[in-house]
RNA sequence: GCGGUCGUGGCGAAGUGGUUAACGCACCGGAUUGUGGUUCCGGCAUACGUGGGUUCGAUUCCCACCGGUCGCCCCA
Protein backbone atom coordinates (compact mmCIF):
# COMPACT_ATOMS: atom_id res chain seq x y z
CA UNK A 1 0.00 0.00 0.00
CA UNK A 2 1.29 3.55 -0.70
CA UNK A 3 0.49 5.93 1.60
CA UNK A 4 1.04 10.05 1.17
CA UNK A 5 4.77 11.25 1.60
CA UNK A 6 5.57 12.29 5.24
CA UNK A 7 3.93 15.65 6.37
CA UNK A 8 1.40 15.40 3.95
CA UNK A 9 -2.49 14.47 4.69
CA UNK A 10 -5.43 13.94 2.51
CA UNK A 11 -8.19 15.32 3.21
CA UNK A 12 -11.38 13.78 3.58
CA UNK A 13 -14.90 14.85 3.03
CA UNK A 14 -15.17 15.69 6.70
CA UNK A 15 -12.55 17.76 6.74
CA UNK A 16 -13.18 19.63 3.49
CA UNK A 17 -16.51 20.71 4.87
CA UNK A 18 -14.20 22.74 7.54
CA UNK A 19 -11.74 24.00 5.43
CA UNK A 20 -14.20 25.05 2.90
CA UNK A 21 -16.06 26.59 5.25
CA UNK A 22 -13.14 28.59 6.77
CA UNK A 23 -11.67 29.60 3.04
CA UNK A 24 -15.03 31.54 1.84
CA UNK A 25 -14.98 33.53 5.56
CA UNK A 26 -11.66 34.19 4.85
CA UNK A 27 -12.27 35.45 1.45
CA UNK A 28 -15.42 37.54 2.59
CA UNK A 29 -12.96 39.06 5.02
CA UNK A 30 -10.96 40.37 2.37
CA UNK A 31 -13.14 41.76 0.33
CA UNK A 32 -14.78 43.46 3.59
CA UNK A 33 -10.78 44.88 3.91
CA UNK A 34 -10.89 45.50 0.25
CA UNK A 35 -7.68 42.95 -0.73
CA UNK A 36 -7.81 41.31 -3.52
CA UNK A 37 -6.48 37.50 -4.41
CA UNK A 38 -3.34 37.06 -5.95
CA UNK A 39 -2.63 33.46 -7.10
CA UNK A 40 0.96 32.54 -7.94
CA UNK A 41 2.60 29.22 -8.65
CA UNK A 42 3.26 27.09 -6.41
CA UNK A 43 7.07 26.63 -7.39
CA UNK A 44 9.56 29.53 -7.82
CA UNK A 45 12.90 30.11 -9.12
CA UNK A 46 14.97 29.01 -5.86
CA UNK A 47 16.83 32.25 -6.11
CA UNK A 48 13.53 33.80 -4.97
CA UNK A 49 13.84 32.69 -1.97
CA UNK A 50 17.53 32.68 -1.54
CA UNK A 51 17.03 36.39 -2.15
CA UNK A 52 14.08 37.21 -0.78
CA UNK A 53 13.51 35.14 2.59
CA UNK A 54 17.52 34.93 3.20
CA UNK A 55 20.34 33.22 2.96
CA UNK A 56 20.65 32.69 6.63
CA UNK A 57 17.17 31.95 7.81
CA UNK A 58 16.64 28.08 8.98
CA UNK A 59 13.97 27.94 6.04
CA UNK A 60 16.69 28.31 3.03
CA UNK A 61 19.25 26.71 4.66
CA UNK A 62 17.63 23.36 5.35
CA UNK A 63 14.17 23.48 4.93
CA UNK A 64 13.71 24.12 1.46
CA UNK A 65 11.97 21.83 -1.30
CA UNK A 66 14.33 22.28 -3.99
CA UNK A 67 15.29 20.58 -7.32
CA UNK A 68 16.47 20.71 -10.77
CA UNK A 69 14.10 20.51 -13.90
CA UNK A 70 14.80 18.61 -16.92
CA UNK A 71 16.03 21.75 -18.10
CA UNK A 72 18.72 22.10 -15.33
CA UNK A 73 17.07 24.83 -13.82
CA UNK A 74 16.92 25.06 -9.89
CA UNK A 75 13.36 25.21 -8.63
CA UNK A 76 11.84 25.15 -5.02
CA UNK A 77 8.35 24.37 -3.84
CA UNK A 78 7.82 28.31 -2.10
CA UNK A 79 7.94 27.86 1.86
CA UNK A 80 5.84 31.07 2.16
CA UNK A 81 3.79 33.16 0.29
CA UNK A 82 5.43 36.63 0.39
CA UNK A 83 8.61 36.59 -1.80
CA UNK A 84 6.20 35.02 -4.81
CA UNK A 85 3.82 38.18 -4.14
CA UNK A 86 6.22 40.55 -4.37
CA UNK A 87 7.85 38.86 -7.23
CA UNK A 88 4.37 39.29 -9.07
CA UNK A 89 4.16 43.06 -7.93
CA UNK A 90 7.52 43.63 -9.19
CA UNK A 91 7.32 41.42 -12.50
CA UNK A 92 3.40 42.93 -13.48
CA UNK A 93 4.87 46.49 -12.45
CA UNK A 94 1.31 46.89 -9.87
CA UNK A 95 3.17 49.50 -8.25
CA UNK A 96 2.28 51.50 -11.47
CA UNK A 97 -1.87 50.89 -10.77
CA UNK A 98 -3.24 54.25 -10.17
CA UNK A 99 -4.85 53.17 -6.73
CA UNK A 100 -2.32 52.32 -3.99
CA UNK A 101 -1.28 50.27 -1.65
CA UNK A 102 -1.28 47.47 -3.55
CA UNK A 103 -4.18 45.05 -1.04
CA UNK A 104 -3.54 41.51 -1.99
CA UNK A 105 -4.46 38.18 -0.46
CA UNK A 106 -3.75 34.40 -1.24
CA UNK A 107 -4.43 31.14 -0.08
CA UNK A 108 -2.49 28.19 -1.10
CA UNK A 109 -0.13 25.32 0.14
CA UNK A 110 3.30 25.91 1.36
CA UNK A 111 5.91 23.71 1.57
CA UNK A 112 8.81 22.71 4.19
CA UNK A 113 11.43 20.27 4.62
CA UNK A 114 10.87 19.80 9.03
CA UNK A 115 10.11 16.84 11.56
CA UNK A 116 6.60 16.65 11.49
CA UNK A 117 4.52 16.92 14.61
CA UNK A 118 0.68 18.30 14.90
CA UNK A 119 0.76 21.87 13.59
CA UNK A 120 3.85 20.88 11.56
CA UNK A 121 3.39 19.61 8.26
CA UNK A 122 5.39 19.46 4.82
CA UNK A 123 2.46 20.68 3.22
CA UNK A 124 0.61 22.90 4.83
CA UNK A 125 -1.71 25.94 3.69
CA UNK A 126 -1.56 29.41 4.86
CA UNK A 127 -4.10 32.36 4.37
CA UNK A 128 -1.93 35.10 3.67
CA UNK A 129 -2.28 39.17 3.28
CA UNK A 130 -0.09 41.67 1.75
CA UNK A 131 -0.20 45.08 1.33
CA UNK A 132 2.36 46.95 -0.61
CA UNK A 133 3.17 51.07 -1.26
CA UNK A 134 2.28 52.33 1.96
CA UNK A 135 4.44 53.23 5.06
CA UNK A 136 1.24 54.27 7.29
CA UNK A 137 1.50 52.52 10.40
CA UNK A 138 -2.70 52.52 10.17
CA UNK A 139 -2.11 50.01 7.56
CA UNK A 140 -0.14 47.99 10.20
CA UNK A 141 -2.73 48.36 12.38
CA UNK A 142 -4.95 47.37 9.39
CA UNK A 143 -3.25 44.27 9.01
CA UNK A 144 -2.93 42.71 12.42
CA UNK A 145 -6.94 44.02 12.57
CA UNK A 146 -7.69 41.41 10.06
CA UNK A 147 -5.88 39.02 11.04
CA UNK A 148 -7.37 39.09 14.86
CA UNK A 149 -10.58 39.67 13.13
CA UNK A 150 -10.31 36.06 11.02
CA UNK A 151 -10.34 34.55 14.41
CA UNK A 152 -12.66 36.07 16.38
CA UNK A 153 -14.92 35.81 13.72
CA UNK A 154 -14.53 32.16 13.59
CA UNK A 155 -15.55 32.07 17.20
CA UNK A 156 -11.90 32.01 18.98
CA UNK A 157 -11.45 33.35 22.04
CA UNK A 158 -7.99 32.59 23.74
CA UNK A 159 -5.80 34.73 21.85
CA UNK A 160 -2.95 36.74 21.97
CA UNK A 161 -1.45 40.02 19.91
CA UNK A 162 2.21 39.80 20.49
CA UNK A 163 3.65 42.87 19.40
CA UNK A 164 7.29 43.78 19.24
CA UNK A 165 9.21 46.59 16.85
CA UNK A 166 12.16 45.55 14.71
CA UNK A 167 13.24 49.05 14.28
CA UNK A 168 15.00 50.08 10.90
CA UNK A 169 18.07 49.50 9.67
CA UNK A 170 19.65 51.85 11.25
CA UNK A 171 18.41 51.08 14.63
CA UNK A 172 18.72 47.07 14.13
CA UNK A 173 22.53 47.73 13.10
CA UNK A 174 23.01 49.86 16.46
CA UNK A 175 21.20 47.62 18.42
CA UNK A 176 23.43 44.51 16.56
CA UNK A 177 26.32 46.01 17.75
CA UNK A 178 25.14 46.72 21.25
CA UNK A 179 24.33 42.58 21.25
CA UNK A 180 27.57 41.17 20.20
CA UNK A 181 29.64 43.41 22.42
CA UNK A 182 26.70 42.31 25.39
CA UNK A 183 27.44 38.70 24.73
CA UNK A 184 30.61 38.49 23.79
CA UNK A 185 32.15 38.28 27.10
CA UNK A 186 29.60 35.22 28.01
CA UNK A 187 30.14 33.15 24.49
CA UNK A 188 31.51 30.43 26.03
CA UNK A 189 28.95 30.03 28.49
CA UNK A 190 26.52 30.06 25.75
CA UNK A 191 24.54 26.87 24.05
CA UNK A 192 26.47 25.87 20.75
CA UNK A 193 23.65 27.08 18.54
CA UNK A 194 24.05 31.01 20.41
CA UNK A 195 27.96 30.95 20.07
CA UNK A 196 27.04 30.49 15.77
CA UNK A 197 23.84 33.21 15.73
CA UNK A 198 26.38 35.60 17.93
CA UNK A 199 28.61 36.53 14.70
CA UNK A 200 25.51 35.56 12.25
CA UNK A 201 22.25 37.21 13.63
CA UNK A 202 22.64 38.04 17.47
CA UNK A 203 19.62 39.47 17.92
CA UNK A 204 18.38 35.34 17.74
CA UNK A 205 20.22 34.84 20.75
CA UNK A 206 17.04 35.81 22.03
CA UNK A 207 14.81 34.11 21.47
CA UNK A 208 16.70 30.73 22.72
CA UNK A 209 15.10 28.67 25.01
CA UNK A 210 18.12 26.95 26.09
CA UNK A 211 19.70 30.03 27.30
CA UNK A 212 16.98 31.68 28.62
CA UNK A 213 18.37 31.97 32.41
CA UNK A 214 21.31 32.74 31.19
CA UNK A 215 22.32 36.04 33.75
CA UNK A 216 23.24 38.08 30.19
CA UNK A 217 19.96 37.38 28.71
CA UNK A 218 18.12 39.19 31.49
CA UNK A 219 20.61 42.33 30.93
CA UNK A 220 20.66 41.94 27.15
CA UNK A 221 19.92 45.38 25.54
CA UNK A 222 16.56 45.37 23.63
CA UNK A 223 16.02 46.77 20.48
CA UNK A 224 13.82 49.03 22.02
CA UNK A 225 16.24 50.70 23.54
CA UNK A 226 17.80 51.27 20.19
CA UNK A 227 14.81 52.78 18.17
CA UNK A 228 15.67 55.91 16.50
CA UNK A 229 13.64 58.52 16.33
CA UNK A 230 11.65 57.41 12.76
CA UNK A 231 11.31 53.55 14.30
CA UNK A 232 10.46 54.86 17.75
CA UNK A 233 8.07 57.15 16.73
CA UNK A 234 6.29 54.85 14.08
CA UNK A 235 5.81 52.04 16.65
CA UNK A 236 4.21 54.63 18.99
CA UNK A 237 1.37 55.22 15.99
CA UNK A 238 1.04 51.03 15.39
CA UNK A 239 0.08 50.70 19.10
CA UNK A 240 -1.89 53.90 18.93
CA UNK A 241 -3.92 52.91 16.08
CA UNK A 242 -4.15 48.91 17.94
CA UNK A 243 -5.59 50.91 20.82
CA UNK A 244 -7.98 53.27 19.22
CA UNK A 245 -9.66 49.98 17.14
CA UNK A 246 -9.86 48.60 20.82
CA UNK A 247 -7.48 45.95 19.64
CA UNK A 248 -5.86 44.44 22.60
CA UNK A 249 -1.77 43.06 22.66
CA UNK A 250 1.02 42.84 24.86
CA UNK A 251 4.74 43.63 23.81
CA UNK A 252 7.25 41.23 23.67
CA UNK A 253 10.84 42.66 23.23
CA UNK A 254 12.18 39.46 22.51
CA UNK A 255 9.57 38.57 19.43
CA UNK A 256 12.17 37.82 16.52
CA UNK A 257 10.93 36.77 13.02
CA UNK A 258 12.48 33.67 11.43
CA UNK A 259 12.95 35.72 7.92
CA UNK A 260 15.36 38.41 6.94
CA UNK A 261 12.99 40.93 5.64
CA UNK A 262 11.21 42.38 8.26
CA UNK A 263 11.17 45.57 10.13
CA UNK A 264 9.54 48.10 12.41
CA UNK A 265 6.49 46.17 12.51
CA UNK A 266 6.66 41.93 14.15
CA UNK A 267 3.80 40.38 15.02
CA UNK A 268 2.35 36.59 16.11
CA UNK A 269 -1.15 35.41 17.15
CA UNK A 270 -1.17 32.80 19.69
CA UNK A 271 -3.42 30.30 21.07
CA UNK A 272 -4.16 30.62 25.24
CA UNK A 273 -6.07 27.19 24.57
CA UNK A 274 -5.25 24.61 26.64
CA UNK A 275 -4.42 21.33 24.73
CA UNK A 276 -2.60 23.02 22.37
CA UNK A 277 1.05 21.51 22.31
CA UNK A 278 4.64 22.82 21.91
CA UNK A 279 2.99 25.04 18.85
CA UNK A 280 1.25 27.87 20.25
CA UNK A 281 2.14 30.72 17.23
CA UNK A 282 -1.15 30.71 15.16
CA UNK A 283 0.30 33.11 12.78
CA UNK A 284 3.13 35.62 11.89
CA UNK A 285 3.39 38.47 10.01
CA UNK A 286 5.64 42.20 10.23
CA UNK A 287 6.64 45.14 7.59
CA UNK A 288 9.05 44.39 5.30
CA UNK A 289 10.36 47.92 3.89
CA UNK A 290 13.15 47.00 1.44
CA UNK A 291 12.16 43.37 0.10
CA UNK A 292 10.44 45.18 -3.08
CA UNK A 293 13.70 46.76 -4.27
CA UNK A 294 15.59 43.90 -3.35
CA UNK A 295 13.82 41.81 -5.65
CA UNK A 296 14.21 45.00 -8.26
CA UNK A 297 11.25 46.74 -8.03
CA UNK A 298 11.41 50.52 -6.96
CA UNK A 299 11.48 51.64 -3.26
CA UNK A 300 7.83 50.18 -1.89
CA UNK A 301 7.43 49.42 1.56
CA UNK A 302 5.00 46.51 2.48
CA UNK A 303 3.31 44.31 5.19
CA UNK A 304 1.49 41.29 5.47
CA UNK A 305 1.01 38.42 7.88
CA UNK A 306 0.14 34.64 6.97
CA UNK A 307 -1.99 32.40 8.97
CA UNK A 308 -1.73 28.42 8.72
CA UNK A 309 -5.26 26.90 8.28
CA UNK A 310 -4.32 23.60 9.96
CA UNK A 311 -3.47 25.64 12.86
CA UNK A 312 -6.61 27.76 12.69
CA UNK A 313 -8.41 24.43 12.97
CA UNK A 314 -6.53 22.69 15.47
CA UNK A 315 -7.08 25.86 17.45
CA UNK A 316 -11.21 25.70 16.99
CA UNK A 317 -11.07 22.16 17.94
CA UNK A 318 -8.51 22.88 21.43
CA UNK A 319 -11.63 25.93 21.91
CA UNK A 320 -14.43 23.37 21.43
CA UNK A 321 -16.22 25.63 18.81
CA UNK A 322 -18.22 23.80 16.12
CA UNK A 323 -18.45 25.09 12.52
CA UNK A 324 -21.73 26.08 11.56
CA UNK A 325 -21.78 23.29 8.62
CA UNK A 326 -24.95 22.24 6.88
CA UNK A 327 -24.48 18.89 5.85
CA UNK A 328 -28.53 18.42 5.16
CA UNK A 329 -29.64 17.22 1.61
CA UNK A 330 -33.22 18.79 0.03
CA UNK A 331 -33.82 15.58 -1.31
CA UNK A 332 -33.90 11.95 -1.49
CA UNK A 333 -35.52 9.86 -3.63
CA UNK A 334 -36.80 6.38 -3.19
CA UNK A 335 -37.98 4.20 -6.22
CA UNK A 336 -39.63 0.95 -5.99
CA UNK A 337 -40.04 -0.95 -9.08
CA UNK A 338 -38.14 -1.15 -12.29
CA UNK A 339 -40.05 1.41 -14.39
CA UNK A 340 -40.41 3.83 -10.82
CA UNK A 341 -36.72 3.52 -11.03
CA UNK A 342 -36.55 4.48 -14.61
CA UNK A 343 -38.87 7.69 -13.97
CA UNK A 344 -36.87 8.19 -10.28
CA UNK A 345 -33.39 8.87 -12.97
CA UNK A 346 -35.90 11.22 -14.89
CA UNK A 347 -36.79 13.18 -11.57
CA UNK A 348 -33.76 13.41 -10.07
CA UNK A 349 -32.18 14.79 -12.64
CA UNK A 350 -35.38 17.18 -13.56
CA UNK A 351 -34.93 18.63 -9.75
CA UNK A 352 -31.40 18.80 -9.76
CA UNK A 353 -31.48 21.06 -13.04
CA UNK A 354 -33.74 23.30 -11.21
CA UNK A 355 -31.01 23.35 -8.30
CA UNK A 356 -32.51 21.25 -5.69
CA UNK A 357 -29.90 19.03 -3.77
CA UNK A 358 -30.90 15.48 -4.63
CA UNK A 359 -29.83 11.86 -4.85
CA UNK A 360 -30.96 8.58 -4.55
CA UNK A 361 -29.92 4.87 -4.09
CA UNK A 362 -27.51 3.26 -6.41
CA UNK A 363 -27.21 0.36 -4.12
CA UNK A 364 -30.13 -1.64 -5.06
CA UNK A 365 -31.04 -1.52 -1.52
CA UNK A 366 -34.31 -2.44 -0.55
CA UNK A 367 -37.44 0.01 0.58
CA UNK A 368 -35.83 0.37 4.11
CA UNK A 369 -32.92 0.60 3.70
CA UNK A 370 -33.37 3.20 1.23
CA UNK A 371 -35.12 5.12 4.43
CA UNK A 372 -32.11 4.52 6.41
CA UNK A 373 -29.91 6.18 3.63
CA UNK A 374 -32.28 9.26 3.34
CA UNK A 375 -32.05 9.59 7.60
CA UNK A 376 -28.56 9.27 7.46
CA UNK A 377 -27.61 11.86 4.56
CA UNK A 378 -30.20 14.49 6.93
CA UNK A 379 -32.58 14.16 3.74
CA UNK A 380 -35.27 17.08 4.12
CA UNK A 381 -37.52 15.47 2.13
CA UNK A 382 -37.90 11.96 0.88
CA UNK A 383 -39.72 11.22 -2.52
CA UNK A 384 -41.47 8.02 -2.92
CA UNK A 385 -42.16 6.21 -6.39
CA UNK A 386 -43.40 2.95 -6.61
CA UNK A 387 -45.62 1.49 -9.23
CA UNK A 388 -48.86 2.50 -8.00
CA UNK A 389 -47.80 6.17 -7.87
CA UNK A 390 -46.36 5.81 -11.37
CA UNK A 391 -49.82 4.36 -12.64
CA UNK A 392 -51.42 7.72 -10.96
CA UNK A 393 -48.55 10.37 -12.25
CA UNK A 394 -48.70 11.35 -8.41
CA UNK A 395 -45.76 11.13 -5.81
CA UNK A 396 -45.50 11.06 -2.60
CA UNK A 397 -43.52 13.85 -0.37
CA UNK A 398 -42.65 12.99 2.86
CA UNK A 399 -40.97 15.57 5.41
CA UNK A 400 -38.21 14.13 7.25
CA UNK A 401 -38.47 16.20 10.52
CA UNK A 402 -42.06 16.05 10.43
CA UNK A 403 -43.09 12.96 9.24
CA UNK A 404 -45.85 14.28 7.74
CA UNK A 405 -46.73 12.74 3.91
CA UNK A 406 -48.61 14.15 0.65
CA UNK A 407 -48.94 13.21 -2.72
CA UNK A 408 -48.10 15.39 -5.06
CA UNK A 409 -48.53 14.99 -9.22
CA UNK A 410 -45.79 14.70 -10.50
CA UNK A 411 -45.67 17.69 -13.34
CA UNK A 412 -45.95 19.67 -9.67
CA UNK A 413 -42.80 18.05 -8.06
CA UNK A 414 -40.35 21.13 -9.37
CA UNK A 415 -42.34 23.58 -8.33
CA UNK A 416 -43.49 22.04 -4.75
CA UNK A 417 -40.49 21.54 -3.94
CA UNK A 418 -38.43 24.50 -4.68
CA UNK A 419 -40.92 26.12 -2.42
CA UNK A 420 -40.38 23.52 0.05
CA UNK A 421 -36.91 24.34 0.12
CA UNK A 422 -36.06 27.71 -0.20
CA UNK A 423 -39.33 27.94 2.73
CA UNK A 424 -38.45 25.63 4.80
CA UNK A 425 -34.47 26.70 5.15
CA UNK A 426 -32.34 29.86 5.77
C1' G B 1 18.61 16.83 12.44
C1' C B 2 18.33 14.89 18.06
C1' G B 3 15.60 12.31 22.16
C1' G B 4 11.04 9.69 24.33
C1' U B 5 6.83 6.78 22.99
C1' C B 6 3.61 4.02 19.89
C1' G B 7 2.08 0.97 15.20
C1' U B 8 -3.58 -5.41 15.80
C1' G B 9 -10.07 -5.70 10.67
C1' G B 10 -13.05 0.67 7.92
C1' C B 11 -12.56 2.94 13.16
C1' G B 12 -11.63 2.07 18.48
C1' A B 13 -9.48 -1.55 21.47
C1' A B 14 -7.96 -6.59 24.26
C1' G B 15 -4.36 -10.42 23.98
C1' U B 16 -0.55 -14.62 23.69
C1' G B 17 6.66 -17.69 22.33
C1' G B 18 2.75 -22.64 19.81
C1' U B 19 -4.05 -25.50 16.82
C1' U B 20 -9.93 -21.34 14.62
C1' A B 21 -6.41 -13.64 17.33
C1' A B 22 -11.46 -11.37 21.96
C1' C B 23 -14.79 -7.39 22.15
C1' G B 24 -17.14 -2.59 20.87
C1' C B 25 -18.55 0.82 16.88
C1' A B 26 -19.63 0.85 11.84
C1' C B 27 -21.66 -2.02 7.89
C1' C B 28 -25.29 -5.92 5.83
C1' G B 29 -29.73 -8.94 6.61
C1' G B 30 -34.12 -10.41 9.46
C1' A B 31 -38.11 -9.48 13.18
C1' U B 32 -41.39 -5.06 10.37
C1' U B 33 -43.01 -8.59 2.08
C1' G B 34 -43.65 -0.02 0.58
C1' U B 35 -41.83 4.18 5.16
C1' G B 36 -36.12 6.61 8.96
C1' G B 37 -33.64 7.76 13.87
C1' U B 38 -35.04 2.82 19.30
C1' U B 39 -34.86 -2.53 20.46
C1' C B 40 -33.86 -7.73 19.62
C1' C B 41 -31.65 -11.66 16.59
C1' G B 42 -28.20 -13.13 12.96
C1' G B 43 -24.13 -12.10 9.57
C1' C B 44 -19.62 -9.76 7.52
C1' A B 45 -14.18 -8.33 7.45
C1' U B 46 -7.39 -8.64 2.57
C1' A B 47 -6.06 -7.19 10.80
C1' C B 48 -0.94 -8.10 13.98
C1' G B 49 3.55 -1.23 9.76
C1' U B 50 7.99 -3.28 6.52
C1' G B 51 12.43 -6.17 6.28
C1' G B 52 15.88 -9.08 8.70
C1' G B 53 17.47 -12.06 13.08
C1' U B 54 16.84 -15.53 17.49
C1' U B 55 13.75 -20.07 17.87
C1' C B 56 11.38 -26.48 16.35
C1' G B 57 7.76 -22.30 16.10
C1' A B 58 6.95 -15.19 16.55
C1' U B 59 1.75 -10.89 16.17
C1' U B 60 4.52 -11.67 20.95
C1' C B 61 11.82 -11.42 21.94
C1' C B 62 16.10 -8.58 19.29
C1' C B 63 17.81 -5.17 15.29
C1' A B 64 17.05 -1.90 11.30
C1' C B 65 13.83 0.88 8.48
C1' C B 66 9.07 3.30 7.61
C1' G B 67 5.07 5.96 9.74
C1' G B 68 2.30 8.43 13.79
C1' U B 69 2.79 11.15 18.26
C1' C B 70 5.28 14.11 22.12
C1' G B 71 9.48 17.16 23.29
C1' C B 72 14.07 19.92 21.32
C1' C B 73 15.48 23.13 17.16
C1' C B 74 12.53 26.42 14.44
C1' C B 75 8.41 28.27 12.85
C1' A B 76 2.84 28.90 10.11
Amino acid sequence: MINVPRGTQDLLPEETEKWQYVEEKFKALCRTYNYQEIRTPIFEHTELFQRGVGDTTDIVQKEMYTFNDRGDRSLTLRPEGTASVVRAFVQHKLFGNPTQPTKLFYIGPMFRYERPQQGRMRQFVQFGVEALGSADPAIDAEVMALAMNIYEGLGLKSLKLVLNSLGDNESRTNHRDALMKHFEPHKEELCNDCQVRLDKNPLRILDCKKDKDHEAMKTAPSILEYLNDYSQNYFEQVKDYLDQMGIEYVIDKNLVRGLDYYNHTAFEIMSNASGFGAITTLSGGGRYNGLVEDLGGPETPGIGFALSVERLLMALDAEGVALPLDNSLDCYVIAMGDNAEKKAVELVYTLRKAGIQVDKDYQGKKFKAQFKTADRLNAKYVLILGEEELANNVVNVKDMATGEQKQIRIADIETTLEKLVTGGTN
